[in-house]
DNA sequence: TACACATATGAGTATTTACACATATAGATG
DNA sequence: CATCTATATGTGTAAATACTCATATGTGTA
């Protein structure tokens, strides 16, 4: 990695997106996606949150090109666009881990 | 890069971090920080926020040891523990970026 | 010791955000 | 078309969070 200095661009956009990703049911809801599409009903079922609350977290997912809806049939199946943001968490999380394990 | 899968381990924790990082305040004074260490008074003048209101941030970071200060004589310096932080934000910053081009 | 400057903190208020309830929409199927 | 199932949405409320004001603490210097 060659990037040593963040360079305060856009604050107001990753701020946007940091506070996205920082509501825990979101964030749950993103890291079971994974990588495959499901259908709502899913979602609900392995995050254990009631349907309105997950379509609630879903509309400001979608809206923010977290997240893309796909019908198929009676179905709404959400996926991730790509895989880069799961990686970059992943990233964050390693970070963020050995920072707990130095303290 | 090889991580493939955010297996939705410590969501609280990773939750924490993000929250911390996505108010736009803190972040831009982690990003006006950079990997120079700033009395807070310089923190003020740069970010145009109240003392009071730094501060209030400022102890946020620091409790979650994402700032660390160093007294020398009348001024407190803060600092990032390390550069990784600012790193893992710029890719995300990328990463946006390029979400919100091909949109 | 007294004062000035740098920073922190407690308490109150305002704003934002998550959530639930009730209801609406849209597709599948009888 | 009527009904069932899947999902979305509007509105109200409670909880979380940012911010400000007044004040406290701590350090250097006269």
């Amino acid at each position: 990695m060659s990037i040593y200095t963040y360079r305060c661009n856009e604050v107001k956009r990753m701020s946007e997106l940091l506070k996205l990703l920082s509501e825990p049911n979101r964030l749950k809801i993103l890291c079971n996606l994974g990588l495959e599409c499901r259908p709502v009903t899913e979602i609900v079922n392995e995050t254990g949150l009631s349907q309105t609350n997950v379509s609630f977290h879903l509309r400001l997912l979608r809206e923010a090109g977290l997240v893309r809806p796909e019908r198929h049939g009676k179905f709404i199946y959400y996926c991730l666009p790509d895989a880069g943001l799961l990686e970059h968490l992943e990233h964050l999380r390693l970070w963020v881990q050995q920072l707990d394990e130095k303290r």
